[in-house]
DNA sequence: CAAAACTGAATGAACATTCATTTTTCTAAT
DNA sequence: ATTAGAAAAATGAATGTTCATTCAGTTTTG
């Protein structure tokens, strides 16, 4: 697409409008028509912007994944003692899940749809490597258990998204004591025991 | 709908034919007209087992739900000491969503669409109830960390729908030893830490 | 031969995308 | 500063496809 100075405001509209209507009912309830007249545009406008729908769910995708990156590192410093630098990100990350629901809950969808493609979920991780980094560090001071990233993953940030769907779906409130429980459950989950501290 | 002796053959046929489809790239490439051509059948017909496409998935889900938790308590007995009920029930799950991939992914599929009435999420819930009472005599007992069960469910049956998915997707593979240290991740998150063992 | 089960083709709605025009913005010559 | 007119943006309606569901008729069963 050749680069023009279309304007970036209804480019925004569009990706807001995305967001708020795949929230609202899945990727099924967000059609170009809708899309659209949320965003105040012609469907035809979409294409000015998008080459289809495919590509614009796959750029609002990466938008926001990078949103989410951005705030999750915001004041992580790689030199802070690993279970300071941990409890950090995981803070910032809880609080990204918690209170930007809106980000929260699209990048929930995301993650089982196939209107995502491989390429777009692989560029979306990337920006994920300082929790990597933290977490190799930690393994070697014999801090955090020596186990595969996925099973850190699995046990430390998923279920702050499992959470966060639940209270969207009106399950039930996480208040500030359910925080600090989780936070315990994840960071026992992965760190190697010490029965001398 | 009356009741009528219609081939059960024909009702599974379609069953297992929706969960193929589905899990083979979501309830987007799962029209009524591809399930009926995958179970022998005419699109017609779909009709007189299953009122509407609506029906159709919903009864699936409830159908493999149930399939699910009767394999998760098969070998369950109440009267179990908490930590040996429980590590029972996790490795049935985790056999469940490792071994029986179709079912398992089915179920992750359904757990984001809005193809799922609450009522019918609201009834896959209901037989789970014997982890939860065992969860409650665990924390009646002090083992178990008094926490909401919400999260007892994040840190130790949720990482297990994530790995499944992942490994599914061919991000990774789930060894012996990965299992055996998930099950150490999700027993150390719930329960009380005691440094005294 | 009647009731039940089943069928393929038809119907109509929803949707992504394109197209022929119109509107807006930009440029540069007066 | 003004404005002609070219380029860029934007549009609403049209197109063609996909799909869930229905219907009129056929086949199977008891």
């Amino acid at each position: 697409m050749v680069k023009l100075k279309k304007s970036i405001d209804k480019r925004n509209a569009l990706m807001e409008a995305t967001i708020s209507l795949v929230n609202n009912n899945g990727f099924h309830a967000a059609p170009m028509s809708k899309i659209a007249k949320m965003a105040n545009v012609s469907p035809a406008t979409i294409y000015l912007y998008f080459e289809n729908k495919q590509d614009l769910v796959n750029k609002v995708y990466l938008e926001v994944k990078s949103q989410f990156t951005s705030y999750a590192f915001e004041n992580y410093d790689p030199k802070l003692p690993v279970e300071a630098g941990f409890e950090i990100i995981w803070r910032r990350i809880a609080d990204f899940k918690l209170k930007e629901t809106e980000e929260a809950l699209f990048l929930a969808q995301c993650d089982n749809t196939p209107m995502i493609s491989e390429d777009s979920r692989q560029k979306g991780l990337v920006h994920l490597q300082p929790l990597l980094d933290l977490w190799e560090r930690g393994q070697k001071e014999g801090i955090i258990k020596p186990i595969s990233p996925y099973l850190l993953y699995a046990y430390t940030i998923n279920p702050l998204s499992f959470l966060m769907v639940m209270q969207n779906r009106g399950a039930f409130k996480i208040d500030e004591v359910d925080l600090e429980q989780a936070y315990r459950a994840a960071w026992n989950s992965i760190s190697v025991p010490n029965r001398f501290k």
